[in-house]
DNA sequence: GATTATGTTGCAGATCTTGCAACGACCATT
DNA sequence: AATGGTCGTTGCAAGATCTGCAACATAATC
């Protein structure tokens, strides 16, 4: 919609690669180098970008405090989060934390598994969405159109042989996922690396973020690891109560829940809200 | 320099503090909601902000990704992260990874406490620049005016009676570090925390990065921690060693170092490059 | 059902951005 | 030391892009 945000934006992704300096920029950007250069002086006063004393820009500290920050304001993360150490401290493995934006599944905390072979991942980090556990089971919770719309859109890599190879597998897998509540990835993503997932559920039912335990086959065999199902259900039904059981303030509010109402689909559905009032601003509203 | 950029990143750190609807973005940046509607649309766009269900504005998706992908591609780090894990191994004690950029110090790895008892952090944190012990090494391998400069223009908040409570303490600090090569944070930050820190030096001799142990006094005296500091040392010279060693291309360049030069101070000079060739794409230009 | 609160769109004026071209700094080569 | 090449920086004029307005749309509230 803005040209210029547009362009300065694209820098952004372009920085993320590596540093790189005008003209590679300004090439990338098909743009004049000027043109460019005004463009990451901006960003540079904003601290997003930084430039190096060979001159060349990469991306800079307040990108990173920023995503942090906002990270750090989740509430579906904060709570959690003990509930995650726990089981971790029962079982050892790799436990993670996921929620779905926009045709993307991102890690938004990760508890280390306490064996030394480990699943490599890192929060922030986006995780394959056509076969990871804690994908399929936000995508599965998406309504009917969005969620065909989805499947249609993705790319569908062939990590491995197990991976999902199209739309109309994936799809399927999805109903079956939807059906039984939880979800699994054997080796979709790495040959050797097995997963169990489990649905986090806000107020009106619907999925606002997955958990999942991660282990390699060398530590446990897959049916070692389902043996963990139960387990981990109960913990994201532990989440999920302490999820919706806190108020949006502490005071109650009158309806809280605005989602109840059924909607016309004149706008395609967007879902998700692992963010609600723990935030002091946020009452501003409700003050006078 | 572009103003419309500057709207839309000044949206950021808006965001950052929790989820605004769009009149709160508008009045907040000083604009139409006309204007702030187009800029929230491009940021969206570009997956940098997201829309909840109840239309209120976040920081988006791709945000976390970005700095994750960016943090990864930092080549301290990954030549820093064996030797941290290998000596919170050996002591136990929570590890950090720090550099400077910008009047900012921030996290950019860590390893976490054995310890029940933990400290308080998380990468990509910025850390608490006039008490951190980190960020002292950091800002007093700065050259002598560019040092006084930043220590100016810092602020000095009084975390707890140990912080340090202005300009010339700090410099003081500063002067003490430089000469000393290493060091301390006793309960300047939060009262019962201490740390040991020691600088990582890249080819010039400047410092890059540093590093730190950090424990609570529950769990270790500061006396008790200060028996560490060799060994911190020596881990931070093993990593210093391991980073200037590597050379910028694994065919050897013609002149790898242009900051050996005196050079002239017309612009203040930036310091810090915790970043090198490890990227593909840097060779373009080398190539044809 | 009227009223408020919020988000959205089309438009015309003007600001802000763009690309150009020339300059300057720096490096490398002869 | 001089020359040529690369890359970043600046002033300027043309015009594309952005802005604020006002009206409209929609949903929540009384």
């Amino acid at each position: 919609m803005s040209q210029t945000v547009d362009r300065a934006l694209s820098i952004l992704p372009l920085l993320a690669e590596g540093p790189a300096n005008l003209e590679q920029v300004a090439t990338r950007l098909e743009v004049h180098k000027s043109t460019a250069l005004r463009l990451l002086r901006t960003l540079h006063e904003h601290g997003i970008v930084y430039r190096q004393p060979d001159q060349r820009y990469r991306l800079g500290a307040r990108l990173f405090a920023l995503a942090q920050e906002a990270m750090e304001n989740l509430d579906v993360r904060e709570i959690a989060h003990p509930h995650l150490a726990e089981l971790n401290a029962a079982c050892g493995h790799t436990v993670h934390l996921a929620v779905y934006e926009e045709d993307e599944v991102l890690y938004i905390d990760k508890v280390e598994s306490r064996y030394p072979v480990r699943m490599y991942s890192r929060i922030g980090k986006t995780v394959p969405i056509t076969v990871a556990a804690v994908a399929k089971l936000l995508i599965a919770d998406l309504p009917e159109p969005e969620r065909r719309a989805v499947a249609e859109r993705l790319d569908y890599p062939r990590y491995t042989a197990r991976s999902t190879p199209d739309a109309a597998a994936f799809l399927n897998e999805l109903a079956t996922v939807r059906e039984q509540g939880w979800a699994t990835d054997l080796g979709g993503h790495e040959e050797s690396i097995n997963c169990v997932a489990a649905p986090i559920r806000g107020a009106e039912g619907r999925a606002v973020a997955a958990m999942s335990v991660s282990a390699p086959n060398v530590v446990v065999s897959a049916d070692e690891l389902l043996t963990l199902l139960p387990r981990v259900r109960r913990t994201a039904d532990a989440i999920s109560a302490e999820y919706v059981g806190r108020p949006l303030t502490p005071q109650r509010d009158s309806t809280p829940r605005r989602d109840s109402t059924p909607r016309r689909d004149s706008t395609p559905r967007r879902d998700t809200n692992p963010q609600r009032g723990t935030n002091p601003q946020r009452d501003k509203r409700a003050a006078p």
